[in-house]
Order: C-alpha cells, then sequence, then structure tokens
DNA sequence: TTGTAAGCGTTATCAA
DNA sequence: TTGATAACGCTTACAA
C-alpha cells in the first residue's frame, strides 16, 4: 500500500541505488535520470520511510523534548519557540507530556530510545525523586540529555535554566520596599530542584531585613493550578494566618491566590501583594495586572538547543548556563 | 552505541529469534530463558528500535496530529485529550503545527507519511485553500485521514465537529432577545468551512427577525487573538461603525474585542454585548465574565479517534459526525 | 523450545 | 553514471 523506492526505482527503469542518490540530490547521476526519477516520485506521492532511513543511516535527527503538560501556557510557549528554531536546523522534534508523574516520564524516555532520538531535552518535576534510575537508560544507549529549567541533583547532565535566585531576591527586595513584611509562596513540591533555589532566594532577601522565611512559609500546592492555589489559600486564610506577601509559581496559581483573597474580604495591593512567575496573561483582560517574573523563553530554549546539538556531535564538554529574568512590576504590588 | 537486539541475545546465549519472543512475551519460550532473556535487556537498557520493528511489521501503531499552533489553549486542550484517550490504546500520537501556513501543512503531511503513522488527525484551517492537493500522499500512501473540527470542501474524508449551526443560532436568539440588534463576528477567514457554517447561522438566525447579516458584518482577522481582534475592532469604532453585538471566533479575540470597546469608551453588556466561542478562560481572573459557547472537546475526540482507528483497521464505512455544544450565558451579555 | 533465514525500505560501498 | 549487494535491527515463517 505505501509508495516505496523500489516502486520508483521500477516504474523510472533504474536501480534502487541510482534512485536513491536521485531523490537526495547527489552527485554522480545524469540530470535527466533524476528528473525522471523525481518526477516519478512526486506523481506517485513517495515519501521516503524514515523508519528505513534512520536504520540505515544510524541517527535520526529527533530531538525528544519532555514537558510536563501542554494545558500551561509556559510549557506551550517553550515547545513553539523549539519547533520555530528547529525549522532553520536539520532537526525535528517529538513531543511527550509527564503528568508529574515519574511512571510516565520513564516511559517517555524509554520511547524516546525506541524512536532513537539523537538527543533529549527534559523539564524535571517528578515530586520527591530518588534516584531516576530510568535516566541511564539515556546514558547506555549514548543519548545526550539536557535539562531545561532545572535538573535532578543526582544526574550527571548541564542544564539550562533562569536565574531563578536572583528574579527572587529582586521581587522580595521590590515588596519589602512597598511594605510588605510576611510572605508566603505558593509553588509545586518543595523537593524540586528550582523551587529549592527559590525558597534559599526568599530566605536570603528577607534575612538582611531580619525576617524568617520558615518552611511552612512556603505552602507546596498539589498541581500548580488555579484551583489548588485558590484552596490552599482559603484554608490559610480560614485557620487565620495572617500573611500580606503573596508570591506564586505560576501566573494560573497567582490568580488562585487572589481570587481566594478577594472572596475573604482583603484587598490587594493595599492588604496583600501578590507576585507571581510568569508573564503570560495579559493584563488586560485580569481585574488586575499584576507583577510577574518574566522567563526569557527564547533564549532558554536557544542554548538549550545549541548545548544540545553541541553533544550530540560530540562537541564536549558542554556547560550549564544561567539565563537572567526580568522583573516587571505591576499594580499589584504597588501600594 | 545503541543497545540492540543481537547485543541481548548474544549475552544470553540465544538467538536473536528467541530473544525476540522472550521480550515480546510470546508462546513457546522456555520460561527460564525468558527470564533470564529480560533480565540482561533490564540490565543493558535495552529498548527495540520502532524504526526496525514498525520496518519489519508494516506498522508504525503512530498516529500524526496537525493542528494550527499550540498556545491556544482550545488547541492544547485537544492535544491533551487524545494524548489521555490513547493511553489506553496501542497507539501513540505524534504532533505538529501549522501556524495556518499552507506551505508548513503540506510539509507536515508529508513527515507524517514519512514517519509511516497508521492515520492522520488534521484540523482544517488554511485560509483561501483551492486544493489542497497534497492530501492525495495520504491516499496514495493508504493512509486514512479524518477531519477534526471542520474539513475541506474538495477532500473526501470524514469529520468530526461541534454543531456550530445550532450554536450559533442560540447564541444569536440569546442577545436579540437581550435586546441587541446590529451584528458583527470576528473570525478567522471566510473561506473556512466553519466560518462558513458559522455565517450561515448567524444570517438565519437574524432573518427571523428581518435584521441583515452582510458580508461586510463578518470581520476577517488575519489572525485569532487578542491583538488581530483588538485592532479590528479599534477601526471599525474609528470608522464610526456603530455595532452593539459582538461575537468572536475564539476566547482571546473576544478579550480583544472587549479591550477595543472599552477603550473607546463603550460599556459591557450595557452599550454592546459580547459572546465568544470557546469556554477556556476563568471567568474568575477576567474584569468581565463573558458568554461563550463550549465545545465538548472530550466527546470530539473520542469520535474522532474512534472513526479513525475504524478506518486504520479496515472498518468502513466510517461516518462523519456533529457533537452538541453548550451556550454558557454569563454577564457579558446580559443587560 | 530453539535456531535459521528471509524480508521490511533505506543508504553506502564497490564494481562495472 | 549506474547496478549489485551488504548492512541497519527487528519479526516471523519454517526447520530442527
Amino acid at each position: 500500500m505505501k509508495v516505496t523506492l523500489k516502486d520508483i526505482a521500477r516504474e523510472a527503469k533504474v536501480s534502487q541505488g541510482t534512485a536513491s542518490l536521485a531523490l537526495n540530490n547527489r552527485l554522480g547521476v545524469n540530470e535527466e535520470t533524476r528528473q525522471r526519477v523525481l518526477a516519478i516520485a512526486q506523481k506517485n506521492g513517495y515519501q521516503p520511510s524514515l523508519n528505513a532511513k534512520n536504520l540505515s543511516q544510524k541517527r535520526s535527527n529527533l530531538i525528544g523534548l519532555l514537558i510536563p503538560n501542554i494545558r500551561n501556557l509556559f510549557y506551550a510557549s517553550i515547545v513553539q519557540e523549539i519547533e520555530n528554531a528547529l525549522r532553520d536546523k536539520h532537526y525535528k522534534m517529538i513531543l511527550a507530556t509527564t503528568a508529574n508523574n515519574e511512571q510516565y516520564e520513564k516511559e517517555m524516555i524509554e520511547q524516546f530510545v525506541s524512536f532513537r532520538v539523537d538527543g533529549v531535552i527534559l523539564y524535571p518535576t517528578i515530586k520527591d525523586i530518588q534516584n531516576p534510575y530510568y535516566l541511564d537508560i539515556l546514558r547506555k544507549n549514548g543519548i545526550p540529555l539536557i535539562f531545561l529549567a532545572g535538573y535532578y541533583r543526582t544526574v550527571e547532565a548541564p542544564h539550562c535554566m533562569s536565574d531563578l535566585h536572583t528574579a527572587l531576591r529582586e521581587v522580595v527586595e521590590h515588596m519589602y520596599l512597598q511594605g510588605y513584611r510576611s510572605f508566603r509562596y505558593f509553588g509545586g513540591c518543595k523537593a524540586i530542584v528550582s523551587n529549592q533555589i527559590k525558597i534559599h532566594a526568599i530566605r536570603e532577601a528577607l534575612a538582611i531585613h531580619d525576617i524568617e522565611f520558615s518552611d511552612d512559609h512556603y505552602i507546596a500546592l498539589e498541581h500548580t493550578n488555579f484551583e489548588c492555589a485558590c484552596k490552599a489559600a482559603e484554608e490559610l486564610l480560614k485557620e487565620g494566618i495572617e500573611f500580606d506577601a503573596a508570591i506564586t509559581g505560576d501566573a494560573y496559581s497567582g490568580f488562585g491566590v487572589y481570587s481566594a483573597l478577594i472572596h475573604a474580604g482583603k484587598k490587594v495591593p493595599q492588604d496583600v501583594g501578590i507576585a507571581h512567575m510568569d508573564n503570560l496573561i495579559k493584563p488586560d483582560i485580569c481585574i488586575l495586572p499584576m507583577t510577574c517574573i518574566e522567563q526569557d523563553v527564547k533564549d532558554m530554549v536557544r542554548f538549550t538547543l545549541d548545548m544540545l546539538i553541541d553533544s550530540i556531535e560530540g562537541k564536549y564538554p558542554v556547560h550549564s548556563r544561567l539565563i537572567p529574568a526580568k522583573l516587571i512590576i505591576r499594580e499589584s504590588t504597588l501600594r
């Protein structure tokens, strides 16, 4: 049913070898022959089988991208940027999502190996992970790995991520200067490296002013979305816990906390200030323009791909890289 | 560098054939042997090459999904639902985006054929397309195609989409009853089938009340996003064109039009009512809760996959299908 | 229960 | 400039 090289070669009355050369625009084939082969291929809707091609060439020009999910605009932006960046290069991307599920992450890594991708980009978010042994499969199969926007401590691979430390210190300092004193952070699992960096940065920034940011000031959400953040903030308020500054790990959570505060009769930014990660939601459509930390997705993706392609092509060593992030101040933290 | 079946067979001291049987849990291999092979495969991080497997089996269990882009939550929902639905079935999805670009759409279809996908789901949005000849490549290679959320008139393939006709009639009737009389629709290219269905429905609903919906009452946006819709609405207002009802093809455009109206000093819903397609943006975070038409993505995806898998497995004929959509009335159309 | 060998659709090497 | 042929890594008759 599929149109194959053999079909084309037969109809063009040449050998498969010649047909292959012609179709790949390689030297050493008569121009007339080439045109004849090309025309016949076109007419029959011939498309070379990547399975066969990759098998014989022992490379796929495929990059596997593994992200938590696709319904979060931040992740979607990453996918989009990678697609764009790859249009020039001779690589294609295949995408899979983990749903923050270790089992899925393992399966998708295995699938990438089965696809024989030349390299893998992994956005690490598995909580409480002890030792992602399954990433060993990559090493055993000689497939380079780059971490994007974080990393696993026990896995030796370069990473590319935003300079969260500086960014968090900036936002805390800004809010301190606005008079906020009691901070809470709403984000994903504490065990994730990027969250530990954030905790550390907030703690440092507040320590300067002799303010404590203790462990339970970090509110760990089961999922970093509107609903979970809203519920978590509601519970805090119900328990009578007072805070006047909220920072959230993503835009959706930011609005979740906002919603909880409003329903509890609090005023933003007067009673409580809010800042969130990611500059994704148009301030025009929001009830309140929100202060946020914008990550440079374009640069992050560019460097990640450069690093990955370097290591695919055997250029070592590849160094990890920190990308500056930008504080955007809006009404939600301006008293 | 890659671990292959040959490596496993050698280490287990069996033939490749036996190793293959063992790894695929097929009958006729000694249990002890199977365990030994499995253990060795595990130890070495062996993953079968899909290239080789698909080549020899002449099927990939792969479905190609082609959508306009991934940064729109509606499309992202579709991707997510398909991934979920596929976890049970023995198919995997590969994703590509078209950016509403005919050239890209063609290339991605070709890529799918090269991947030897077993079937293709296409979300058709190419504007002014005359005759998507390149879809012929699919037929020539015996790959079934299903249209999702629309179709191309000249291509013979089943489709699965929302019942836009009924939905649009409902929203128009609702807005008429609220006293709105002069309608504008902001959406993608008029030539797209789904948009023609919408135009026709609006026209019919208004004709009952002797209101005309002429061709230039449909505002064709270059891109269906916040910025383009906002600019289009601004221009309309600048030209002094009066309207008191706006319906938009997606949520983002809805907010674009809203933004333009507010900046022009109009009040919503008093002066102008707005309704949009898709129920994706949390009403809690929006300045104004918006009336919208919610499509049943879950059902749409479920039926699409069923149809596609039926035709992959040779069950004919497969019939096109219309999925009911739901009108959700909120403040933006309640005077 | 196991091994042998052909075949899947390409590319690449070497002769002709 | 072209054609044979081996090789890629797997599955699957078929034979042992």
